[in-house]
DNA sequence: CTGTTAGCGCTTTCAG
DNA sequence: CTGAAAGCGCTAACAG
């Protein structure tokens, strides 16, 4: 428990003054190159570590904005709860979290409402991309050159816009876990198919990409990728058509959560139970059909924490000049049967008062 | 983003001092219950929440020993990674975390370091139960009633030693998920058997509970359980015994870390691949034998975050007075598989320098 | 039991 | 480009 060096410690060492080896530290401009380097060098000789403590109590307060599609869907609940949480954990910190939601049937108000952010005075958005990711890319590319706002994705990329980094679920791991489930649950030698939202989203085609891949190394006969573009009704319909085109169905992977009303059908038509079912996330829906066992499996993509994680990665790049080696963040999708469900009780808890669809 | 509420504006809101209002809301002595109900409620009413960063600064420091077996096990090196990371992160709180190894072949050194540990200037205590637990207890028992030291527990317990809380993982869980993977992976006509290191244990005797229920509910014949003491010959030797005493047994679920042993002698006799086996946790030999097909899943246990968490929360009951509902905190088991083995990539790289068994 | 006061280690004006 | 100095919000001596 030896004496903690401070910056007075290596300002005097050096006989200069704590506001330069601050400035030298912190990458701040108005430095001269050569104190910067003799600073650096000492500090770390001298094992100076600052003190994010006292830092973050006289620094001035970093606003952060987060845009949310409006829509009224379980997942989205699920990183807002993150959001809020992180922005809790760092009242201290004077960061402050600002959520705004905007519709997302069409692509517009989302950009007029990210132009308008733009305006304010934000240090840095947070994005979670409606599913037309490549409009809303190019604005922000527009954004990064012409302020110094910070931009970062969550759940889904924005490619090509230059955003810090994109925190996402690691969707072709997860396209592998459930083709290895179903080779478990189901007959290999029937043939399996792959039901999403829509191919314009990269992280719907990674999950596609990974079930391609585990179908092949878990000896699968994978037959075919659907969408269901989230549309209730579409998914609904398309139970029949599958189960009419392979009469002898053996599983189905629902790459995204909307997996319910194509369920339903499933168990209208007789087959619920015949054919193994892999879904994603766990939702009070999702929890009940895999209690009645009609879903066997689902691969947790963990929203809330996709959440947290934006908004702490973010304030630690503005405030503490956090590097990020790779500026996409996968997170570990997580398997959960029906012995471990419980586990997620209070996830499922938490999400019944804002869970709708 | 309205002004923050400062201990000041309590303090001039009531016409006292900060100190007083920040002794009433630390549950300090020397502070008259009428003021110290007044200050509650006055800071309530303002929105007054203490700035945990400022005051880390100014408050003296924690200090935490943490006891450990010193065991050569790859299990331990991680928790000890936990640990280590878990000081890190909190350098900055004034918080100094010291860890101690002692043999674990007898029970006495362990208690005599507990005795020169209560000696010295430490806070708190976080204790990682040798397999012999009930006479440990004891002497926590008593060092909880002498002294003012706090005692926390990882990854076992130590029942009736009056500690504050102990994290774990949820063995009953674990249990249960492996019965899940075998009716899964396993002929359920076949008889299941279950390892285990030695039922002294709590943790231990929680996972076999799990199994047993989840025998039941998932329709295993579980058919016995067979302790293996942590002795490589005779993990060994159990080998021929089981497939001997059960010619068409169908799966066996590890309860410990310690399958390796076992599974090089059932690849001897020809049996891997044959039965089903699901293992308990991710290391390098594991990660090898899953490579092999022997072992077909494994139940991480996450012993990192178990350590981490340890230091963690004791962390935060002293410094920020942290309430315990649940004094067992339980993690949640992860099931892994051979295709997201690589997600734990990490840890395995991590361990190899450490890693002996 | 309560008040006064001197910092904790850093950041940020403001003035050179 | 650099330095002096005033705090950020809290805690803990110390004095009453």
């Amino acid at each position: 428990m030896q004496k903690k060096v401070t910056i007075y410690d290596v300002a005097k060492q050096l006989g200069i003054s704590t506001a330069t080896v601050n400035r030298a530290m912190n990458d701040k401009a108005s430095v001269s190159e050569k104190t910067r380097k003799l600073v650096m060098e000492t500090a770390q000789e001298m094992g100076y570590r600052p003190s994010k403590t006292a830092a973050s109590l006289k620094r001035n307060p970093k606003r952060i904005a987060v845009l949310l599609p409006d829509t009224v869907y379980g997942y989205l609940a699920e990183v807002e709860r993150g959001i809020r949480r992180a922005s809790d954990d760092l009242a201290d910190y004077s960061v402050y979290c600002e959520m705004f939601k905007v519709t997302a049937e069409e692509t517009r108000p989302f950009i007029d409402k990210l132009y308008e952010l733009a305006e304010q005075e934000f240090d840095g958005i947070i994005i979670l991309p409606p599913s037309n990711e490549s409009e809303v890319s190019g604005v922000v590319k527009e954004l990064r050159e012409k302020t110094d706002l910070i931009f970062a994705t969550v759940t889904s990329d924005l490619e090509g816009s230059d955003r810090l980094f994109s925190i996402q679920n690691n969707g072709r791991m997860a396209g592998k876990m459930a083709a290895e489930l179903l080779g478990m649950l189901a007959d290999r030698e029937k043939p399996v198919v792959m039901v999403t939202g829509q191919l314009t989203s990269q992280v719907h085609r990674n999950t596609v990409e990974g079930f391609r891949e585990g179908s092949e190394s878990f000896g699968l006969k994978f037959s075919g990728v659907y969408e269901h573009h989230d549309n209730l009704r579409e998914a609904y319909d398309l139970a029949k058509v599958l189960v009419d085109q392979y009469p002898d169905l053996g599983g189905i992977y629902f790459g995204t959560a909307n997996s319910v009303a194509f369920c339903k059908r499933l168990q209208e038509l007789g087959y619920a139970g015949k054919i193994s079912i892999v879904a994603s996330d766990v939702f009070p829906d999702i929890a009940a059909l895999m209690r009645e066992r009609v879903i066997k499996a689902t691969i947790f993509q963990n929203p809330f924490l996709q959440g947290r994680l934006a908004v702490r990665y973010l304030y630690e790049y503005m405030a503490e000049g956090r590097q990020f080696e790779n500026d996409v963040i996968l997170l570990d999708p997580q398997i959960v049967l029906r012995s471990n469900l419980p586990l997620y009780s209070d996830i499922l808890e938490q999400m019944k008062d804002d869970y709708i669809l």
